[in-house]
DNA sequence: GTCTATAAACAGATAGAC
DNA sequence: GTCTATCTGTTTATAGAC
């Protein structure tokens, strides 16, 4: 790996761990093994590294997703895959944790990726729904758009409630109480 | 009020705007127009104020949830009651976003205030849903608590869609998707 | 490309006068 | 109780040698 890809992953990393406010360049640069030098010559700073570091973190878990939702079988079936995919619920989601970040939130260029992941991920589960509803496979009566917002919210706050409790059972419930008012009502 | 209410007051909306990590003692002492010398008078330091802002904010959102879930009407109103209540969507949660904040996550004082008030609110959720399914209200085959999860985690991961996006859409579609999934079959 | 040196500003306090 | 002075370490770079 270059250093360049070194940076990157590390910054990765500690976004992940410490969100944009609690990552510090000099923990970059340890974390990657390279100097101050090396950092500032790849990078023009710390923005331009966290931008390049959320992108392929929203990359990663835009593809994870997909691998997900895009699978055989009922839209419930599908949407279970999507909750139920292996997750670290303590560590919670490198790319929604950004958004209680206060520099970030107030970064129009560092907000666009996080923005459109979400974006995306909203439309493709309203697209499942969508589609499991004409199948009859889902309540008729179900909004796409909005059932689609419930199932992205549901998963992003039992990462909250996962972390309060410091396990991941809150995370659990949230997600099997979410697949139980899923389930067709005639099961 | 008293300079250390003041104290106390600057740094609950510090630690609301900007977390933890992201708030200096000075910030503190500007917004709350207090000395250095005044603040370490009342407080030990960063984490005993931090520690009295958790609380109290803590108190003040127990106290909110209370007043919708105490309320009159049906299980599914009273939980309307409580997802519909008026919220700043896009400023988040003000303790459900310290468990995103690494130095509160990993301090087992800070963290225990937060832990005590997702506790009782998904207890008190799980009541109020028991006593829907024994009305006849909810259906019958809900299981309280993972219930109560998935409507405290649809609060906080409405949150997240808001911030992502940078409007209230987010969390409105999140919290509408749910009041739609709990909505009694017969309906 | 990578290294070391330097630096202004901030973080998070402590000490002691008033 | 509140104030000012002081202090150590960190943050976020820039400059220039190698």
């Amino acid at each position: 790996m270059s250093t360049r890809e070194r940076l990157v992953q590390a910054t990765r990393a500690l976004l992940w761990e410490r969100g944009y406010v609690g990552t510090s360049p000099k923990a970059i640069q340890q974390q990657a093994g390279a100097g101050q030098g090396s950092m500032y010559h790849h990078f023009s700073g710390k923005p331009e590294l966290a931008l390049a570091a959320i992108e392929a973190s929203a990359g990663e878990l835009r593809r994870a997703a997909e691998s997900a939702l895009d699978g055989p079988g009922t839209a419930h079936a599908r949407v279970a895959a999507y909750l139920l995919r292996e997750r670290d619920a303590l560590r919670g989601c490198p790319v929604g944790r950004l958004t209680m970040d206060p520099d970030v939130f107030a970064s129009a260029e560092l907000r666009a990726p996080v923005d459109e992941l979400f974006d995306w991920l909203r439309g493709r589960l309203a697209s499942v729904v969508r589609e499991g509803v004409a199948a009859g496979e889902l309540a008729p009566e179900l909004d796409p758009e909005r059932t689609a917002a419930t199932i992205a919210a549901t998963v992003q706050g039992g990462y909250v409630l996962a972390r309060a409790s410091g396990t991941a059972d809150g995370f659990d419930a949230a997600v099997r109480g979410l697949l139980d008012l899923l389930a067709p009502p005639a099961n």
